[in-house]
DNA sequence: TCAATACATTAGAATCGTTCTAAACTGATA
DNA sequence: TATCAGTTTAGAACGATTCTAATGTATTGA
């Protein structure tokens, strides 16, 4: 696709076959969590002959210009999160799967940071039963 | 310690030696953010010689028996968490460090959960900067 | 008290997600 | 279109964690 070389390119990233194709799946519109593992799969369906090594750095590199957000849930894998605005998720441990949560949301009676720090932003992940 | 050996005992713990010097360290009355590393470094400076496959069984033994909270923070190791009860926390990437956050938070706006699920538990992280 | 045994500890190997390496390849540029 | 910086790749390396299987120890019940 045309427009995904011009978003790689806008992005300063070389718009090669490997990244395209990458970029193509994830930057369909619709918002996903991915992890190496889970995008490696999808690929293999698609029979796109992507080295493990280049969907880490794909990965790596789509983080490094804001792409993706990286997420810390459980400490088994990584996921990459196509949707950067700031929000919340849900997660339910037994399905290994993101929801998001596109409200706002507030946190009262949330204490003071300790000194010399400020804080950075709220993260509220909301554990699913089941 | 006699009465750690009846804490572990009343959790169904045998008291061996190396669960009681680990015991003593984590349970002595102030709450501690440690992972296999820390508590391996801090156990070597005690010389106590206790080898790192039993951190982590120990770890592992006083998880199940809710004696710790494991936290998945980043990706990069487990912590675990000698306050059980329910709270919330600071983090700090640059200093890799926790902070309890004991006060009562509420989270307002949440969006009902996706079908058939039930919240089981919030957890607000604050990312510090700095 | 002591032998039997069920449970624990251990060193080192294995595992698994991820990163590194260095050689081959390819998009951009002049 | 030749050059070259940036990219891809297979496979090795890495680091946290788990496993293995041999050795050690707390508990039990006679």
């Amino acid at each position: 696709m045309k427009d995904i070389k011009h978003f790689l390119r806008q992005n300063s990233l070389r718009p090669t076959k490997q990244r395209v194709i990458i970029a193509n799946y994830l930057f369909d519109g619709i918002n996903k969590h991915v992890t190496a593992e889970t995008l490696s799969n999808k690929l293999l369906k698609m029979k796109a002959g992507i080295s493990l090594a280049t969907i880490y750095n794909t990965l790596h590199d789509f983080y490094e210009k804001g792409l993706l957000k990286k997420l810390m849930i459980n400490s088994e894998r990584i996921y990459f999160d196509t949707n950067t605005e700031h929000h919340h998720h849900f997660y339910s441990k037994n399905d290994q799967k993101l929801i998001d949560i596109n409200v706002d949301m507030k946190v009262s009676g949330l204490p003071k940071p300790p000194k010399n720090k400020k804080i950075n932003k709220i993260e509220v992940l909301v554990h699913l039963d089941n």
